[in-house]
DNA sequence: ATGGCGAATGCAATTCGA
């Protein structure tokens, strides 16, 4: 079984892309970030056609998350209301960025984390109060809950120096900074472990390239789009890679999937 | 550090991403 997460920058405009992908590559769920467009517009039947269930949670122009699975899914939660009271999640909701669903007893976590900006700006703080919400909404369906955990998406957080491709100088840098990898670190301890790095602990691997300057030939990227799992499912998982070929491609998306095989 | 690229909105120029 593979289980993929990618952030296609537009599916309306992704949409041949990472349909062909799916049926290239066999994939059985996918995770979707930045799908930029509101559901009633959103090309599900592209999608259906090739048998996947769809889930998406989408609004005008920005975010948007979705899930397309062969078999499907079950107790979709949209967002984090449907975990957290209101007054925790408060207009947290008001960017979809969250979508929930479980398969054969393990429930996939599906997250668009805010970008941040920069440090000190007001959409750095909308992150970290973002991520304290998350951590909450981890918290709270792992107690209530008996399902194995995969958490998966655009973190638009690099956990470690080895996951950029140059990262002296980097601690106030958004998506590297020693505060979101805190952030972050507070919620793995939650019980969730990085997949990609049981199989390959060297750096230049990469899951994001800027657009500008052709970084992406010199593989000058981040690795901010993450697969994490909990221990019956890490000790499960036969495989996690980043297929970097969709990056290759004329019109890409500037993320690249990454597959976690059990 | 900047924002040179690309997408959405909406039809030109601006906002946003990372």
């Amino acid at each position: 079984m593979k289980i993929a997460t990618w952030n296609v920058n537009s599916i309306r405009t992704r949409k041949e892309q990472v349909k062909q992908w799916l049926i290239d590559n066999n994939i059985d769920v996918i995770c979707l970030q930045e799908t930029k467009v509101i559901d009633n517009d959103f090309p599900v039947d592209f999608f259906t056609d090739i048998g996947y269930y769809t889930y998406i949670y989408g609004q005008k122009a920005y975010n948007g998350v979705a899930i397309f699975s062969l078999q499907p899914l079950k107790d979709i939660k949209y967002g984090f209301s449907e975990i957290l009271s209101a007054n925790i999640v408060n207009n947290f909701d008001e960017q979809k960025r969250v979508i929930s669903g479980v398969i054969n007893n393990m429930r996939i976590v599906n997250l668009y984390v805010p970008n941040g900006n920069s440090l000190g700006s007001e959409k750095y703080e909308y992150k970290l109060k973002w991520l304290e919400i998350l951590k909450q909404y981890l918290t709270r369906i792992k107690h209530k809950y008996s399902e194995e955990l995969l958490v998966c998406g655009d973190f638009n957080i690099a956990l470690e120096d080895r996951d950029i491709y140059q990262p002296k100088g980097k601690e106030n840098h958004i998506m590297a900074s020693t505060v979101e990898r805190d952030a972050l670190k507070q919620i793995l301890s939650l019980g969730l472990t990085d997949i990609f790095r049981k199989f390959t602990e060297n750096g230049d691997y990469y899951s994001w390239w800027d657009y500008r300057q052709g970084v992406f030939s010199k593989n000058r990227g981040w690795r901010i789009d993450h697969i994490y799992l909990t221990d019956k499912l890490y000790k499960k998982a036969i495989n996690c890679y980043i297929d970097i070929n969709p990056r290759k491609l004329t019109q890409p998306s500037d993320h690249a999937p990454v597959i976690c095989e059990f």
